[in-house]
DNA sequence: AGCACGCCGACT
DNA sequence: GTCGGCGTGCTC
């Protein structure tokens, strides 16, 4: 009666135990499965479904444990595992397992047992010693006005049921509101929840102090926890534990936190719910954002979607409600503070510009008069490493991987040649080695040639005191260490460094007080991709990166957001000077509409992975083929374009050859009951002959990259 | 997915 | 003579 980890394939369903005891469904157990034991979850009888013939009995095995020092997971959350695994084409069992925290798995009954008792002894002290102490009222944190607009939105959500989406300008108070919206639904019970989603780990450690700052002297330390894959299998544990039991109040965390078991969950915030890895990549490709819309609605709490630039499919939904829009859109357009003017755009026509210049003549001298002022500046430029690719001048050698059908970047660093899909890693060899030139090159730039050549380009200014510029560059390279960093904000915080360059990493989420100019130098490539997502994307990083300067209220003059393009008059750039989020994302929406494109149609990917391009697009196009012959396909069939299989942008990674298939449908339903009918022909498919090689295939529905 | 069983190459 | 490669097959 209960589910399991098997993955997506024959024992996809849920699988039969005895047990002396009912078991009320959602309850734990460890239970054997061949040689090994498992943790479970008890579930709900499967409708008896025609085709599958009951267990006998008596090959049973029964129920090695029953973890009965918890509560069992609520039919809510049960439903939310069951829609996730049944929207993103998974088995229930892997969803479920992979919601759980990992050491749940591996701890045994008593375990488990000791470990809720010590914490119960821990609560009781920790709820008795403040009683006695009296929390003294000024430990509360005084509350700053709210402007107008934040005052309305504050007020909107109040009075209504939402999902909400918050649309506001980069500094203009989202946090606060979120944080207002929570402090009401906390206040309006004693055991309500709320859950707060940021995209990336990055950005918990400041969220949490300032939500545990505002809200730990009323509800007590424990009331915020945190859920990330940063922590460690025991913290993780320990706030699994605590939203389970309903002692968090607040659960803030990455996407993985939408599956947080909470029994009185009453609000879910999405701050930033445009960003991309709110899309689970791997395993169940769920998005949490759209998770987390679901679960409002079955749960009857509040969603609070923010973004200053979001996803065209929120902002689609949240059009006036008389013209179909279904989420209350609440804007607040201006800047807090005062200086709240937004960064002035300055596009710099590369056409007109020395060719092959990195840094244009006009961008150099305000980065310069930005240093002599004692101001900093952050330059962004999405490659990391030197160079892109190495060349032989002499031959057509280029830094190919052998593994990859990628080029390996060069890193001067280390003098070596990376390639950043499968890690392949050597060192620059002396000589071409296909015809023995000495003359290879560095073609093309990344962030360590951009610091570089800013060093050099800078080397003959100084800073007002008379030392010397400082340039510090973050990007994954430099922040593999843990805690890097945190020390390399810090010490832009404190000013040590002029200009900061970096990858798309330094945009997102981090204020930076002191940055008067931000400079993307090479965005073009997004202008013209074939995705037709990266426009958004590009916008968004923009908006986003232009929001990160000027945030200091004692600085008086405006600052810049500075663009070096070679097409300057692009719509884009045009509507980003004017810091026009809503014309831009009309245009788009045009686009989308007339190319029945996404949010008007809805896709799914099948993508495939096998030793050779062939195979994989063999299963591919069988599966394609054998949709037409299909009865229980029949009902949905016309309602689904199914496209050619073709090899993925990057066809091979790590020697696998990689294919994908695009699925398209005007609607979600038919595709959804599509894709259900489909599945059990794509499993049977793998022991057709042509499939042999096939190593690997997975369903992304709503997939954000194709 | 794990983990068994099972049949072929280089070595403590 | 074993240790170990991963190919097929099974798990309520």
């Amino acid at each position: 009666m209960l589910v399991h980890t098997p993955a997506h394939s024959q024992m996809a369903g849920t699988l039969s135990y005895t047990s002396e005891h009912a078991l009320p469904p959602g309850t734990l157990v460890r239970v054997p499965l061949g040689q090994r034991e498992l943790l479970g979850v008890v579930w709900e009888q499967q409708p008896i479904s025609d085709d599958t013939p009951p267990m006998d009995p008596s090959k049973l095995r029964p129920v090695a444990a029953v973890l009965d020092a918890l509560a069992p997971l609520s039919v809510h959350w049960r439903t939310l595992i069951h829609f996730a695994a049944s929207y993103y084409q998974r088995s229930a069992g892997e969803v479920a397992l992979a919601a759980l925290p990992p050491q749940l798995r591996d701890i045994s009954s008593l375990q488990l047992a000791r470990k809720l008792k010590k914490k119960a002894k821990s609560q009781l002290k920790a709820q008795a010693a403040p009683a006695t102490d009296a929390t003294p009222p000024q430990d509360i944190p005084e509350l700053v006005a709210l402007t107008p607009e934040q005052t309305r939105a504050i007020g909107q959500f109040d009075d209504n049921p939402g999902p909400f989406l918050l649309f506001g300008a980069t500094g203009s108070g989202k946090t606060e509101v979120f944080m207002r919206c929570a402090a009401d639904v906390l206040a309006s019970s004693d055991s309500s929840q709320v859950l707060v989603m940021v995209p990336e780990i990055n950005l918990t450690p400041q969220l949490e102090e300032r939500f545990k700052a505002r809200f730990c002297a009323q509800y007590g330390l424990e009331a915020v926890v945190s859920m990330h894959s940063g922590l460690t299998p025991a913290q993780r544990l320990a706030s699994w534990l605590a939203a389970h039991s309903g002692n968090a109040r607040i659960v803030l965390g990455t996407r993985m936190a939408v599956f947080a078991s909470m029994p009185h969950l009453a609000l879910i915030v999405v701050d930033e719910e445009h960003d991309p890895s709110y899309k689970s990549q791997d395993g169940a490709r769920y998005s949490a954002r759209d998770l987390a819309v679901y679960r409002g609605k079955l749960e009857g709490a509040k969603v609070l979607l923010g973004s200053a630039t979001p996803s065209l499919e929120s902002w689609y939904h949240s059009r006036p409600a008389a013209e179909g829009g279904r989420y209350m859109r609440l804007e607040m357009p201006s800047r807090v503070g005062a200086n709240a003017i937004l960064p002035l755009v300055r596009r710099v026509d590369m056409n007109h510009q020395p060719k092959g210049s990195v840094i244009s003549p006009p961008l150099l001298d305000a980065i310069g008069q930005r240093i002599t002022r004692g101001e900093q500046s952050m330059v962004f430029l999405n490659r990391r490493g030197y160079a892109p690719v190495l060349s032989c001048a002499d031959c057509d050698w280029k830094s190919n991987c052998p593994h990859c059908s990628a080029f390996r970047v060069f890193h001067k660093i280390d003098r070596t040649l990376r390639c950043h899909h499968c890690g392949f890693t050597e060192r620059v060899p002396r000589a071409c080695p296909d015809c023995g030139s000495l003359d290879i090159a560095p073609v093309g730039r990344g962030t360590e040639r951009l610091e570089e050549q800013l060093a050099l380009l800078l080397s003959s200014m100084s800073r007002p005191d008379g030392s010397a510029v400082r340039i510090a560059r973050i990007d994954a390279d430099t922040t593999k260490l843990k805690g890097s960093l945190e020390s390399q904000l810090a010490q832009v915080h404190s000013g040590e460094v002029d200009v900061l360059v970096g990858t798309q990493m330094i945009a997102k989420g981090h204020d930076f007080r002191r940055i008067t100019l931000v400079a993307a130098i090479n965005p073009d490539g997004a202008l013209f991709s074939s995705d037709f997502r990266s426009p958004e994307r590009l916008f968004g990083l923009l908006m986003q990166a232009a929001g990160r300067a000027g945030r200091d209220a004692s600085n008086t003059s405006r600052s810049e957001m500075w663009v070096q393009t070679f097409h300057p008059t692009h719509p884009l750039y045009e509507t980003l000077k004017q810091h026009d989020y809503p014309a831009f994302a009309a245009s788009q929406l045009v686009e989308r509409q007339q190319a029945g494109m996404p949010p008007f149609s809805f896709q799914a990917l099948v993508r495939a992975d096998a030793r050779t391009q062939e195979a994989a697009q063999a299963f591919l196009n069988s599966a394609s083929s054998a949709c037409d012959g299909l009865a229980e396909l029949a009902p949905w069939r016309e309602h689904i374009t199914l496209y050619p299989a073709v090899p993925m942008s990057i066809q091979r990674v790590a020697n696998v050859e990689r294919a994908q298939m695009l699925l398209e449908s005007p609607s979600r339903a038919a595709l959804q009951r599509f894709l259900n009918a489909w599945q059990p022909t794509l499993h049977a498919m793998r022991s057709q002959p042509q499939c042999k090689g096939l190593l690997r295939w997975a369903i992304d529905v709503d997939p954000l990259l194709i």
